[in-house]
DNA sequence: GAAGACCTATGACATTTATCATAATATGAC
DNA sequence: GTCATATTATGATAAATGTCATAGGTCTTC
């Protein structure tokens, strides 16, 4: 794991995301992950920890945005998914798996809390409570990354372009105007066809006048044919 | 859920999975769960619940060989994944849904051990290291689907082909020769491929003597080339 | 600011995959 | 057993997708 320790002025009692990790800790226990957290900033481009690597931490995304991705002995990177804050928690290895399945890199500069993985086990040994609202929220975001899966896996490549750029919309931004946070290639790494296809994918799309495109910057002109396009292909 | 309850002549202190999930029990958890779970036998071609159904049970799959999957508007199906004894359990979902978000049906004669939903939370909530061996147990489950689907992913129809007779061969019965569970159409469901090209993959990896063919039955001749075709497809 | 690396873009072409048609075989219902 | 239906199989063809080549643009690094 890069990057170094930001002075934790966070207090976890005001923490937004409590709700979905730590609703259930006493005063007691909070205060203990508290003062035990380390929040570690990244920025845009990083690489939070790779395949393979020792599990030390249980983490989740404060802010920012991530990719999740696996490297092939070829070298050729494969994007399991992009998460943003709700989306991304260590998944359910992290209490059984010694190493890491995939890597996690920064599109978007992002704030990880991280909780020493072994004090986390301890407290989820004695609060069975929190043990099930982390198997709810860690269920949760494994339940998304196959429903994504399978959602790509049906789709031809119009499908699958217009699949992504929707969850881009609707998902991640909540705005029909935005800022690729990655390439062409990752777009293609994620939904698995070829960069060049993507790029004339996007440009026919382009042409049809479904969307716009400024270098990074999409806008969805004609959301409603995105969707058909998304839902036909 | 179909299926009529056997007599429940199962001892649970016997069970070959206990090791899965109850191992963490106290004798009475054990006897309270034995006492009060259900052991549903189904036959192939059964359906044990669909997707939309309200989840009822905590369950796992005892004996026999299962398909997990979802049915689009038009009514195609797209099977998750295959699935045997400990590959099924209630997904994570489990705890934090109401409904079920997939259909299983039956591909061999079944035995599913269910044991009610609220008095698995029950206990659940009193035993921490049950809830981690549960979530443990479950993470390895979705685990091995998300990086199933993301193997699917990257292949192409030779590959895939090959990929899914491997998982039959290595994983499901360990030997090279095995009667398919399935029709053809139901592999192009899971691969996401045509039931034409299935078949065409299927009739050129005889022809290239790498599998041979009798109706159901498949015999791998020469699994390392079938192993070379799913790692370059 | 020059060089190199990567990204975006597009066209031409080859290959792969899907679609449509047809038929033999197998399976299940009555 | 027979009829209806689904499955397996194969070929012909169309459509989709990947591969290769080229080129301008952008960004980083020295």
């Amino acid at each position: 794991m890069e990057g170094h320790p930001m002075d934790s002025v966070c207090d976890c009692s005001q923490c937004e995301l409590r709700k979905a990790f730590f609703d259930s800790f006493s005063d007691e226990d909070l205060g203990d992950i508290c003062r035990n957290k380390t929040e570690f900033p990244f920025l845009r481009g990083e690489t939070i920890f790779r395949e393979g690597d020792l599990i030390r931490y249980f983490s989740y995304l404060k802010s920012g945005l991530v990719k999740l991705f696996k490297t092939d002995p070829a070298g050729k990177d494969q994007i399991i998914t992009i998460a943003g804050p709700y989306d991304f928690v260590s998944l359910l290895g992290v209490f059984s798996d010694t190493h890491q399945s995939y890597s996690v890199s920064v599109l978007e500069d992002a704030v990880l809390c991280c909780i020493d993985i072994e004090r986390m086990r301890e407290i989820a040994l004695r609060n069975a409570r929190f043990s099930m609202n982390l198997m709810e929220r860690m269920g949760a975001v494994s339940n998304k990354i196959i429903r994504e899966g399978l959602e790509i896996r049906k789709r031809n490549t119009h499908g699958k372009v217009a699949y992504i750029l929707l969850k881009f919309c609707k998902d991640i931004y909540g705005e029909c105007i935005f800022d690729l946070p990655v390439s062409r290639r990752e777009i293609a790494e994620n939904i698995g066809m070829t960069t060049e296809n993507v790029i004339r994918t996007l440009s026919e799309l382009r042409k049809e006048k479904v969307i716009r495109i400024n270098g990074k910057e999409i806008e969805v002109v004609d959301p409603a044919a995105l969707e058909r396009i998304s839902n036909y292909g």
